[in-house]
DNA sequence: TAGATTGTTAATCGATTAACAATC
DNA sequence: TAGATTGTTAATCGATTAACAATC
């Protein structure tokens, strides 16, 4: 027994596939197919196919994939067939906005803790969590045993405030701070930053 | 004269080595080597060097890179050593964020125009910009030359709100709306959701 | 000069696509 | 059954890496 991983590439296009099912279920959609996701999605059929192979088969020929089936299984493969509670540091405008965002229940996850070291924010109200203290952050986290985390701090603390929640337990971490941290290799880090995707855009303009 | 062109996954890299070439500009380095920006940015040197002789010779061999030097290379390369003037339309929380953000100025961008549907929301100040209305949206961006635009609406207007700023000479948006938009092949779309990049780490967890 | 590091070539590795037998 | 579409194989295509001559 010694299976090949499944490459990262393809894991990083499940969510893609998922939101697709999820907004064809609720337009009340029963089937699709290959062909039709990837129109949807500028993704070719045959890729579609291709990946989903990796974990099973889950199309019928002749009909194509039972939506909300199929949309169950990738939830399976992704672990957001549950919910994940989230610990979100630096309650700045981003930090804030990502506090009130309503759109992560539907998908698996939940802000469940919300951290600053700026005393006049420490103690206030944001949706319905009031802002803890960093201070007392490793423990807290560690005590909700909490694994996925956003960070929204400015860059200066942004690696020290990533390696306290790697001390904390935290194993996935969505990084808003424009720089890149270096964390232990088995700790996920995605880094999340406007910039660079309109950068990468003004190249073809 | 048929240039084969760049590769796009290598466009992508270019912000991130700009970035960094960034942070060692403020840190006060003069020089760097692809061994140290690979080991920062976790990308192997050889791929660093392969990436840039793709525009020129950058680099002096026994010396490495002027830092500031292949700073502002990237810069003509990605055009951002402009300004580029954005629009934002849909002003909730994350359009408000994005509003007031202060992180652009260094980077190439600056926000421009600010648009909402929301009667409530016209007409009101978000920093030093007023909200318009967006049944103006159109017009306004056509004549203020905008070829930038982010697009931060609920997921039942995003694709409308798309092809309306298409119609305005909008060539590059950042989506934040999750779902993917359907545009013409000139127009450049990038999505940005932080759910896809959660829900890609928790299948490691 | 000696040491270091580039830019580039060739080899390797991995991802995508085309095609089709299987079958619903 | 006939038509459609899957899952999979093999071929193609593209990206990464290793290695090294060139040279600062």
């Amino acid at each position: 027994m010694h299976d090949k991983p499944i490459p990262d590439i393809i894991i990083g296009r499940l969510p893609i596939y998922l939101l697709a099912l999820q907004h064809m279920v609720q337009a009340g959609r029963q089937v699709t197919s290959s062909q039709e996701l990837g129109e949807r999605l500028g993704i070719s059929p045959a890729q579609i196919r291709k990946d989903l192979s990796q974990f099973g088969e889950f199309g019928k020929q002749g009909t194509g994939y039972n939506i909300s089936y199929l949309r169950d299984a990738i939830r399976g493969i992704l672990k957001v067939d549950q919910v994940w509670d989230i610990a979100v540091v630096g309650i700045g405008d981003i930090g804030r906005a990502i506090a009130d965002y309503q759109g992560f229940a539907d998908r698996g996850f939940r802000v469940a803790l919300l951290f600053d070291s700026d005393p006049s924010k420490i103690g206030t109200r944001i949706g319905h969590f009031t802002v803890q203290d960093s201070a007392q952050m490793e423990k807290v986290i560690h005590d909700a045993g909490i694994k996925v985390a956003m960070v929204a701090v400015p860059v200066p603390q942004a690696q020290a405030v990533a390696e306290q929640l790697v001390k904390a337990g935290v194993k996935a971490i969505l990084n808003y701070a424009p720089i890149t941290l270096n964390l232990p290799h088995d700790v996920h880090v995605e880094d999340f930053d406007p910039l660079i995707h309109l950068q990468h855009m003004t190249y073809y303009l």
